[in-house]
DNA sequence: GTGAAAGCGCTAACAA
DNA sequence: TTGTTAGCGCTTTCAC
């Protein structure tokens, strides 16, 4: 079986050939630029189909001296984050812009990355996920306009978009506390992005609803692991709490399994919240409660900061705050289950 | 807070003019190319850091005719998927090749991720992942290198790297019956790639064990909602099977999980085998036994077709299939538990 | 409404 | 070892 080698590609050139104009016609017809004819237009889209051209980004980029390109840094392995990315592509198209993905992958820093996507003159740099390299990303924003979804950054110098994180915890204890539940464990994130704020809100409702000597954090990092680990050491104690509220999905999912399989019933026994409401929260056999950061409405406000300095002229740094929403599912319930 | 607006960024002439060399020279330097003098090299290395100069991406391809990237695509929800594109990464650097994420997300084509990776000069690309739409890949394929990973495709005219997915069927099957199981059924993929396969696999290898008239397979979509619907489908009969052989991990996962929580012990009740030994088989606590297909071993393979067809001229195309192995988990043991 | 010409930043051929 | 020259395919400016 044989496939064609490499063919030359047609050019501009031999479009504007073929139907007898000049490449600047054709050149306009492409960009939907106003001046050719609608006779003009038809003849050298049919051409074009014809002969199969396609435009020459390289080309384009390199004379124009713009890209309309804006660069993702993020990890695939996080299911909030590909949810995100997947929302600025509709977006993104909304304004004219191409996203170009730099994934951060284990074996390649983000350095790396960076290089990539300036390399490719994006014009533009969103960031998303926790745990970042933060001064490579202060120093970046000196180049181009960087927007970091997740966490304040820099003191302010760079574009952030945020959840209220502090607020999303504060919902989830609130809801807890709303259902009956005293003894509300917390399985923090860490030093990730948010987790730090997620922790004050818990520990500030806590302490609002007179539950004070109930606060007790878990340490935690935001995987699956972290939050079976918690389970694990949960169930090594004499009594398990009423409720537990996890960083995130993963974790409230590692934790949720992983008491099941112990033979804990969930929402029964112990009531867990999640967070971000990404896929994991949405699984009909998870189904569960979370903190919905709205991923569609991230995406929009970080666009909007990118078109503003690159269309707009803006110079200064943005700081949008999103409030977070309390989704309730199956997870919760009241303590000692529905029927007490 | 203020932060730049665009600057020009400097070019190779400046970093020429900096030095007081031709630009030819700064060129071959950054390529690496033979003939500057070590002297010659590290002025230019300098300067250019100090300059801030990085190439222009677009400039170089245009001018050399070559991208030396190689398009991926795939979908980011698909844990495997992602497994395989991070395994692309290292390959692609050893052979001097960038990759270009092509991601498949909802409310954007298959027809679209195309133009994107044909517009920035891809050489090749690999395709990954079931489900896609086939005679815009053999097309496709007629205008550049394309290797399909997961499946046989256009009759042998598109590259295809696989595992051979009826032969991990059988060890699945074999693993269950040598613990004791005949009661083992099957909830497939439908029609995506390798599900055929992976379902004559299983009805081979129960014929070939007499438990032919054991033969059972529920209709599934590699997706955890399926395997959790094949699950209460089950619980909803008389009695349990002992084994169930899901055709991918998130399937496994939807079954286990849904099973656990009806208060099914796994494997103590029901054993449970995934398929591609994904992240979501080694969670710890759920522990799936699996068919592993070598994302290492695959992409090697797959770049190794490509850079053959780029750089070695080679034009019929391949087909390489390899072989899947068992890996044996906490999810699977004989029926009616280890005790027996 | 259309065309000619210049040049984006780089590489490749050739000279020196 | 180094420099000169001519484009790659497109957009832009200016002229008609």
């Amino acid at each position: 079986m044989t496939t064609s080698g490499r063919v030359r590609r047609p050019t501009m050139r031999d479009v504007a050939t073929h139907v007898g104009v000049s490449q600047t016609l054709v050149s306009l017809v492409f960009r939907n630029a106003p001046g050719p004819s609608k006779e003009t237009r038809e003849k050298v889209i049919r051409a074009a189909a014809e002969l199969g051209y396609r435009p020459d980004t390289a080309a384009q980029v390199l004379r124009s001296n713009r890209s309309m390109r804006v660069g993702v840094l993020f990890s695939m392995q996080q299911p909030y984050e590909v949810d995100l990315v997947e929302a600025l592509y509709p977006v993104a198209k909304r304004h004219d812009y191409a996203v170009l993905l730099g994934a951060l992958v284990p074996g390649r820093d983000q350095r790396a990355a960076v290089e990539d996507l300036l390399g490719s003159r994006c014009e533009a740099v969103i960031v998303i996920g926790p745990g970042r390299d933060e001064h490579q990303l202060i120093e970046l924003a000196r180049q181009l306009p960087v927007v970091y979804i997740g966490r304040r950054l820099g003191g302010g110098t760079v574009n952030a978009v945020r959840g209220a994180d502090s607020r999303g915890a504060q919902l989830a204890v609130d809801h807890l506390v709303g259902l009956g539940h005293r003894d509300i464990v917390h399985v923090d994130g860490g030093s990730r992005a948010g987790a730090a704020d997620r922790r004050r809100g818990y520990r500030a409702a806590m302490r609002r609803h007179g539950l004070a000597e109930h606060i007790r954090i878990l340490a935690g990092d935001l995987t699956e692991e972290s939050g079976s680990s918690a389970a694990r050491t949960l169930l090594g104690e004499v009594a398990l709490p009423t409720a537990v509220f996890a960083a995130n999905d993963r974790c409230a999912h590692g934790l949720l399994v992983t008491l099941v399989r112990a033979g804990v019933a969930v929402p029964e026994q112990v009531s867990v919240v999640g967070y971000d409401d990404s896929r994991i929260a949405r699984l009909s056999y998870l189904d569960l409660t979370s903190i919905r950061q709205d991923v569609a409405e991230m995406a929009e406000l970080a666009f909007r900061i990118v078109v503003e300095r690159l269309d707009a002229g803006r110079t200064t740094s943005q700081d949008l705050v999103l409030a977070p929403t309390l989704v309730v599912r199956g997870s919760t319930t009241g303590p000692g289950g529905p029927l007490r």
